[in-house]
DNA sequence: TCTGGGGTCCTAGGACCC
DNA sequence: TCTGGGGTCCTAGGACCC
């Protein structure tokens, strides 16, 4: 049987979000109608455009972009900060909605999902009238718009969601391919990034149907195993399924820009103590332990690096993960200043056998964990804030 | 008073083992 | 004495996505 795929995107997501709370806040307009952004913070160097409005868009302003270089094409420009619970909240509203009509949902992201229609699709009917049903009743019940894309497979439904906004709805059938899809600039193509399209247009690769009309034997010169699906992408052949099951966290990691460039390793001691705090609660939260860890430094020449440790044991101890970036950090400094720090955690794993090692202290580990064990009650109970480890609170002081 | 933060997947190269 | 080759694990970095 014909798949029939839909791809639900919110459009604008950050922006129409913080719209719909400021309206079910009192404020008296739409943002969406206006020049606005979303935007980070600029004091401490935050300062990129993360939405954008529709007006605002129509004057070139780009997702990534400084807030500086956006005001500069729009002199009234407002900017509005992230306000990422209520997006968080926004999402399972979203996804919950449609989840009344099939299980067979899949989140992409905060803000975008697939929807395998093929099962459904005897009792509720034509996808199309479906589509424009769930459309307005998102818009009804949330109040904000979405695109939604429909296709014979994800890659498709994808690349069909993106064609024209906002609150539309598209279709890219296989049949339709051909005239929809190829004469797209290959850079339109999902899954071709900045570089491979640079590399695309010097081997003469200009769009979508170019590539999907290519030699693989030649390609794969350039691009070894990246050709063969760059290839099938381009005839929009894809054969992933819609996975309903949650995905399974393969890593997490949190970072963050200082607010400054800073020259000596010692002041990022506390910075990793503050991350490995945030980090440490999120995986003891999953239920989960890390076998790496890996700290990230950026240099004021945004050279990102990063080294790693593998434990042999896995840990979800906030100690642990602290002294074991503490030890990283100092092996892998270089002396060159840094504008942003982060700890990733990998290779997760859900139980672990503890082997035992002859410089262990067995003892001081359940101590460890009777300290994060209340420290994140305490956090739960009472916000983040509540609680910070010495080593922070005298800094402040 | 320039340039976020959270992820995934892939690859190259080195170490190590047989 | 003149140099194999396969396989796996690990690390670092790159590309891509939202």
């Amino acid at each position: 049987m014909e798949r029939v795929i839909m791809h639900i995107d919110v459009n604008n997501a950050f922006l129409s979000w913080t719209a719909v709370y400021l309206l079910n806040n009192g404020y008296k307009y739409d943002i969406r109608n206006s020049y606005a952004v979303i935007g980070g913070d600029e004091q401490s160097r935050r300062g990129v455009v993360l939405a954008k409005s529709t007006p605002a868009k129509k004057l070139g302003i780009v997702t990534g972009e400084t807030l500086y270089s956006a005001r500069k094409k729009c002199k009234v420009l407002k900017t509005y900060p992230m306000q990422y619970d209520f997006y968080k909240e926004m999402s399972q509203k979203l996804f919950n909605l449609l989840r009344q009509y099939t299980s067979d949902i899949e989140p992409a992201s905060i803000d975008e999902c697939y929807l395998d229609y093929t099962k459904v699709k005897r009792m509720y009917g034509d996808e199309i009238e479906f589509a424009k049903k769930i459309q307005k009743e998102i818009f009804d019940t949330l109040g904000f718009t979405v695109n939604i894309g429909i296709a014979n497979n994800k890659l498709c439904a994808k690349m069909a969601s993106d064609f024209s906004k906002p609150n539309k709805i598209h279709t890219l059938y296989d049949s339709e391919i051909e005239e929809k899809m190829w004469p797209l600039d290959v850079g339109d193509l999902f899954g071709i990034g900045k570089q491979t399209k640079a590399k695309l247009k010097n081997l003469n690769i200009n769009t979508i149907y170019d590539l999907a009309h290519a030699d693989q034997t030649f390609l794969y010169k350039y691009f070894k195993n990246q050709a063969k699906s760059m290839i099938e992408s381009a005839n929009g052949i894809n054969n992933d399924p819609v996975n309903s099951n949650p995905i399974e966290n393969k890593g997490i990691g949190n970072e963050i820009t200082l607010d400054h460039d800073v020259y000596n390793k010692e002041e990022l001691y506390d910075k990793l103590l503050f991350l490995s705090e945030k980090v440490g609660l999120r995986l003891r939260n999953l239920n989960k332990y890390a076998y790496v860890i890996v700290v990230v430094l950026k240099d004021v020449y945004f050279k990102r690096y990063s080294h790693q440790i593998k434990l042999l044991n896995p840990t979800n101890l906030t100690n642990e993960i602290y002294q074991t970036s503490l030890k990283i950090l100092n092996e892998m400094w270089k002396d060159i200043p840094v504008r942003l720090i982060g700890i990733r955690l990998d290779n997760l794993t859900e139980n672990f056998n503890y082997q035992a090692s002859i410089f262990e202290n067995i003892e001081d580990k359940s101590d460890f964990e009777k300290l994060d064990k209340v420290v994140d009650e305490l956090k739960t109970k009472y916000g983040n804030n509540i609680l910070k480890k010495a080593a922070l609170s005298n800094k402040k002081k």
